[in-house]
DNA sequence: AACCTCGGACCGTCAATCTG
DNA sequence: AGATTGACGGTCCGAGGTTA
């Protein structure tokens, strides 16, 4: 079993590479609970994508009746699979859910492991030796906050929390599978990329037919014991909607299935009722998925006329599932989202697994802000302030800045969506900011391609020493900024005042 | 025309840091 | 302790390429 594993190449690309930093992605569909470990002895803890389904007994025996020819090469990472027999769909699922449930352990465990190897800092961290304290088989929560919060999504892990749930999915049998042709040759091409389905092992590159929704939304429902106690009726008790939603999926076009799908991310029985980061979401929007009219959020709602001139703010999902996050496409909170009921991608849509923020990590003294009460500068116009760092400028005590739009934005961290009004804008406070000033492109860590800003009137005040916790040179290298001093901002205030006077 | 790929702009989060 | 900062980790726009 061990041979079968192979490395799964690592495409070239800056952004996948990017990507595969992401070491939880492949964490949903790590099939290594702790109770099935006696078959997987030699499962390593730096496993790979694509490789843990030759881990997976159950789920290596996956058939696939429609991949008999031309789709067994579309799925590589299931060579293992015999050429012949029934696709085994509650083997199939079952193995999915072990995957998705053993995420919220594997996860974690991720955590201490790739962090400490990617950054090389920050292992030790109190959270992440929790995590990975808890980051044994049977886990059954979260093993930190974020994954509590935010990571943690029922769709994907719950049935870890529902070891005896029965699965509905009907043992044996062999449901045809449809397999979407533009998205197999596409799929296959991309057998090396990280994200790509096969090499998720629960995410076969195949589409399914829609008709199976109502079998797929039990991938969050089985037994994550190994157990083969498969009932055809149990429901899903995240997901109990569901099973009215599967048999109102007739073969639609795909733009029906759209609708269909708008209608469905619209109505309560929209997974994202579900998901525990949506009922504290802030945004309004977030339980409205799929309004085209809610693509892009309005930053104001026309009272005021810089909002007029200002590009609507992109409105985003809290996790896109993996097929959509592997396009870069957009995605919504239904699952399977509009995209992936589109194309026919429903068996994979699942929500992809976001990366526990490191800690620890070291941070220079902040940039101060400074006083500079006669610096105002009326020239200042709402987008030329409307920098994600504008929130900066809103003086704290400025009343009524934060009235009409902003209650519709409880995230203290949103404020910085407001519209600049020119009441702000001609404050003394205000005056300072004028047009930001780009650094240049950070191509040293992290994603890179970040033009670091420098809003005038904020001292940067890195220490020569401060190395970004060795991820990053310090942004602000324009003069020197720090050489010498100790970070106070008074050092570098002329940096700030060439920067005010900055056309 | 539809779809795919992907660079990078944009976004939201939240731990580190600052401030009163 | 609460506010602020800003890096991080993510989403997804949009342009260019490819395919049917």
């Amino acid at each position: 079993m061990s041979q079968q594993l192979s490395p799964v190449k690592q495409e070239p690309h800056v952004k996948q590479e990017h990507l595969s930093q992401m070491p939880s992605v492949s964490q949903p569909y790590h099939p290594q609970p702790a109770f099935y470990q006696h078959q997987a002895p030699t499962y390593s803890s730096n496993h790979q994508y694509g490789q843990q389904q030759h881990n997976q007994p159950s789920y290596a025996g996956l058939q696939h009746p429609a991949s008999s020819s031309s789709s067994a090469a579309s799925m590589g990472s299931f060579s293992g699979l015999p050429p012949t027999g029934n696709y085994n769909l509650s083997r199939h699922l079952l193995a999915m859910n072990m995957q998705h449930g053993q995420s919220v352990s594997s996860a974690s465990n991720n955590v201490a492991n790739g962090g400490n190897s990617a950054g090389g800092s920050g292992a030790a961290t109190p959270v992440m030796a929790n995590a990975h304290a808890n980051a044994n088989g049977l886990s059954s929560a979260p093993s930190s906050p974020t994954l509590n919060n935010l990571q943690y999504h029922p769709s994907a892990g719950n049935s870890h929390f529902n070891s005896n749930v029965n699965s509905t999915s009907n043992s044996g049998s062999s449901t045809p599978y449809v397999q979407h042709p533009p998205y197999a040759q596409s799929y296959q091409n991309q057998q090396s990329h990280p994200y790509h389905p096969s090499n998720y092992n629960s995410s076969p590159p195949y589409g399914s037919h829609p008709q199976q929704a109502g079998q797929q939304q039990h991938h969050s429902n089985g037994s994550g014991n190994g157990s083969s106690q498969l009932s055809s009726t149990a429901p899903s008790p995240m997901r109990q909607h569901q099973p009215q939603y599967a048999p109102l999926v007739p073969p639609l076009s795909d733009s029906q299935y759209a609708q269909y799908h708008q209608l469905l991310g619209s109505s309560a029985f929209s997974s994202a009722q579900s998901t525990p980061y949506h009922s504290n979401h802030s945004t309004p929007y977030s339980s409205m998925p799929g309004s085209p009219t809610l693509e892009y959020q309005q930053m104001n709602n026309g009272s005021n006329e810089s909002a007029l001139t200002q590009k609507p703010k992109r409105r985003q999902v809290k996790n896109a599932c993996v097929n959509c996050q592997k396009a870069c496409k957009k995605c919504d909170e239904g699952r399977p989202c509009t995209r992936c009921i589109k194309y026919g991608l429903t068996d994979t849509c699942v929500d992809s697994t976001r990366k526990v923020r490191k800690k620890g990590v070291k941070r220079g003294p902040y940039k101060r802000r400074i006083p500079a009460p006669h610096m105002a500068s009326t020239s200042a116009t709402a987008s030329t302030v409307s920098t994600p760092t504008m929130r900066n400028a809103v003086p704290p005590g400025v009343s009524g800045y934060m009235s009409e739009p902003v209650t519709a934005l409880s995230s203290p961290t949103q404020s910085h969506m407001l519209p600049f009004t020119s009441s702000a804008t001609s404050s003394a406070t205000m005056g300072h900011l004028s047009a930001p000033l780009d650094f240049g492109y950070d191509t040293s860590g992290g994603q890179g391609g970040y033009a670091y800003r420098m809003e005038s009137g904020y001292a940067p005040s890195y220490p020569p020493s401060y190395s970004g916790s060795s991820l990053y040179a310090p942004p602000y290298m324009s003069n020197g900024s720090g050489n010498g001093s100790n970070g106070n901002s008074s050092s570098t205030g002329g940096a700030n005042s060439s920067a005010a006077n900055m056309p």
